[in-house]
DNA sequence: GTTCTGTCCTGATTCTAATCATGTTTTTTC
DNA sequence: GAAAAAACATGATTAGAATCAGGACAGAAC
């Protein structure tokens, strides 16, 4: 499975140390938060946690990209989030003591570090700095969350995939010769996952905006070509 | 508007303390936090606060019924949640330093305390029991949008009212001769708006359940019948 | 009282996107 | 490398729900 229990490395080397939520805290309770962390080595379609599962810890990502997935009673999986270094996974249940809501599943190698519940939950009760990022970072996702319902309520599947598109632009968005490679391998049925639509569908809308020349589609990989368009169909409602 | 600045009743008094995230507080804290805290009575139809305003502290609901509504560019209206005696608003964009991300209007005379931004993130700094208690708060409300999303992308009209009929026996329901009375009065524009459809079809959809028995309509007095056939259409998913 | 305005209801039509069907290309496996 | 299995692509059909249109009814305003 993984490669347990591997000294880590200080969190204060970790790329995105300065913006994630322990920032803050001072040497003692760091090192007092390193000594109980992991850090394991996670390859490809790996499941690091299934919707359903108790929560046992905290996920940092150190490297790597994980996607988060619900799954309806008939199978189709909805992807909420696709995590990247430095983001955090399972926050959303460590607080409610109910069992995962969403499963996550390695997209490309990944280095994950993992937090016990209770030596994390201890830090937290003598470090307000860490609740109020914590508090911020909840908050963030409760509004791009309830963001995304007016957008599947309203919009039309178009404009919701113009959308993803541009959202991958900002995360995965390299700028390379007047287009933007997205730097993220997504077969089409993960686009339809994301988008809430069928294969069918998604594989439609990504020929016609190839043939609009909004998009280069060169098998998995995409680069945009002109976000300007695209924003304006978003803006429009079309 | 409303009648500002009434010396407020304890916080002890709240019909909703116990469950509340202020119930670990010490008597010293509580005072503290009472000495900062208005409450207001509002009439049906007030603007509690705007999506975009600026967020200038936190409102708890004592006893009445208040919705949060996102508005989508082109003028529609979703309801993401209907709030009332014992929740909490604003607290999603306390921790962001964004404007709201919702607006929220009073449905029914509503009584609800405010408390100043800095006032209470002060008492949150030095008290992380009412931070552990928010952070729950707001994972439920994550996981709850989340599932909501979920609704959206892959069920059909028919099933999301259905299933806002449950929640709404749920929250609002009230044992009476074999029927289940909702104690909340929703305009069909209001059923539409939170089900994500247009009024016609939310009109026809409640027809059909009355005709098929499941529910009673008097005007906007709603009453649910056979709560398990309900909940049948939802698992099968049809 | 009457008018007026807003909510509720129903029918007809249109359209977006799902479903069904089938072929092609790419990737994986032996 | 060949065979098998996925993933990708496109066309035809269907269905769910939005839109358009018109009427009934109730409460508010005069």
């Amino acid at each position: 499975m993984s490669i347990c229990g591997k000294s880590p490395q200080s969190c204060r080397l970790c790329q995105s140390f300065e913006t994630g939520i322990f920032s803050d805290l001072s040497e003692k309770d760091l090192a007092l938060l390193e000594q109980c962390k992991t850090a394991n080595q996670y390859k490809k379609k790996q499941i690091i946690f299934y919707e359903g599962n108790p929560v046992v810890g905290l996920y940092c990502i150190r490297s790597g990209k994980v996607k988060l997935y619900k799954t309806s009673s008939d199978g189709k999986q909805q992807i909420l989030k696709i995590a990247q270094g430095g983001d955090i996974l399972g926050h959303s249940s460590l607080f409610t003591d109910t069992p995962h809501i969403a499963s996550a599943e390695v997209m490309e190698e990944s280095d994950i570090c993992f937090l016990d519940k209770t030596r994390f939950l201890s830090v937290l009760q003598v470090n307000p700095s860490v609740s109020l990022k914590l508090l911020g970072q909840l908050s963030r996702e409760l509004n791009r969350a309830e963001g995304q319902v007016l957008d599947f309520a309203y919009k039309s599947v178009r404009v919701r995939f113009v959308e993803f598109l541009l959202t991958l632009k900002q995360n995965f968005g390299v700028y390379d010769e007047g287009v933007y490679r997205l730097q993220i391998s997504l077969s089409r049925e993960e686009l339809a996952q994301a988008i809430g639509t069928t294969v069918e569908t998604a594989v439609r809308l990504l020929s016609e905006f190839r043939a609009e020349g909004l998009v280069e589609v060169e098998k998995k990989s995409i680069a945009i070509r002109e976000p300007e368009k695209l924003l304006a169909f978003t803006e429009t409602g079309y």
